[in-house]
DNA sequence: CGGCCGGTTGAATCTCTTCAACGTCCGTGG
DNA sequence: CCACGGACGTTGAAGAGATTCAACCGGCCG
């Protein structure tokens, strides 16, 4: 095998990993765990990455989409936006999701960038033939599906059937979990950095920006969080905040 | 091969349909139609008909599910309960949906008939076997996930984002579509039937029933719709109605 | 008949929104 | 250098939309 230095090298057990891949978070726990060491070395030769600026547009709603990509850092807004405006967003994502929707020729959403985003993107064709041939990626991608149908449900009963109040705790809560899973079960606090301002917060929500700033100084001045600066919130106890946050 | 004809019988083309399944719809628009023949026998030696009647639970939140089940006729409810009591349902089934969580040992769930619902249920092992070697089915599953995060996503624009009117408007609509995906673009009015009480919709909207039977007079008021009776109602005009749903 | 369930309607209440003012931070340009 | 404007956030007061509480109706079953 003639081996490019710049594109691969050995591992200590044979194998090759594209120098591309190497430090890749999504290389382990995302979608690219699921490949051979020849499709990634394939879908490595035909990516490449991309950065993107807080605010700045990933895929529009209905755009015609011909490439997926993984996260790699940084967080991106997954949001529907009615006829006259009105913005939901419906999901956060976070590394080392993968982004796009498989066997569809546009997408449904927008998807924006929240905080500086890093992007390994790989043409949609390419990656669509690996899905057919490998049961392993159509496995990943299964379960990312069910995780985030999973998710999106949650979410449904925080939307229809929560109070402002419980909206916001919910909302730290899920946070401090998509952070770092440990923290869900952490007996003390935990500081969280909030990766959306408080209008993304509200589209997230179903709320307004008001509602938001007014709720979370309310859960302050109960002494369940602390806020250190408009970007940064200390839960003071994750058991009460998940008391807080109904369910 | 030694067929018995109560279990199978021969098709024109030489395969065999096991009796069970010839007049079932998921034969052929649900997953079983990524079965092969030996597969869908095998199946259909372990398969079972159920019949539930309308407020039956089917599986409740946190079981231990041994089993899923092919919707054959009626509509189901997936519900999420808050420790309060507070209650949101997520999603309605319709026969040939697949139901059940792949993949995981209990439910997050609770599944309620709405109305009498026929179920063809197998036993989880069975089928999870299948699926690890049956790359088609794999892609069935996948494909009705994807399909229910579309569908769960664009309901939460509804609960986070439009007012009780529109939550009803988009409420018919939904029916409408799923009765028959045709009903979205008809230029005239269409007759659906409601599967589910008033209280049922206010669950499913995020309202109380008061603001269901309000807005739903209001809608009638507005020549919207005709209130048949408590269970029927007609849409007068399906793109008056979307109009109406906002988006 | 009486009671219960599902549904509708009215009046009072409350939560969240709307509208408006104000404060801070930060980059730009006079 | 500092004044200006814009983006982001907080807070107050008034208003609207949905909920709560309550009464009532019709159908059904014991």
């Amino acid at each position: 095998m003639n081996q490019r230095a710049d594109v691969h090298h050995p591992e200590p057990d044979g194998s090759v990993t594209p120098r591309l891949c190497e430090a890749c978070e999504a290389r382990h726990r995302g979608i690219c765990g699921a490949l051979t060491d020849g499709e990634l070395l394939a879908l490595s030769r035909v990516s490449g990455k991309r950065s993107l600026e807080p605010g700045e547009n990933i895929i529009s709603d209905a755009d015609l989409v011909a490439s997926y990509g993984n996260m790699l850092s940084g967080v991106a807004k997954l949001s529907k936006t009615l006829s006259d405006g009105r913005q939901q967003i419906v999901e956060l994502q976070f590394a080392p999701d993968f982004l796009g929707r498989p066997f569809h020729k546009e997408s449904h959403l927008t998807v924006d960038a929240a905080t500086v985003v890093r992007l390994c993107t790989f043409p949609k064709s390419t990656f669509d033939k690996m899905v057919s041939g490998n049961p392993d990626l159509k496995q990943r991608l299964l379960d990312q599906s069910l995780r985030q149908l999973d998710e999106a449900r949650d979410w449904m009963v925080t939307l229809g059937r929560k109070t402002a109040r419980e909206k916001l705790a919910s909302f730290l809560a899920y946070l401090a979990r998509h952070v770092n899973p440990e923290n869900r079960e952490k007996p003390g606090g935990v500081v969280v950095e909030l990766p959306l301002t408080r209008s993304d917060m509200a589209d997230f929500l179903g709320l307004t920006i008001e509602t938001v700033s007014r709720q979370l100084t309310a859960l302050r001045k109960s002494n369940l969080i602390n806020l250190i600066d408009s970007r940064h919130v200390e839960i003071r106890s994750m058991p009460r905040l998940l008391q807080e946050a109904g369910d």
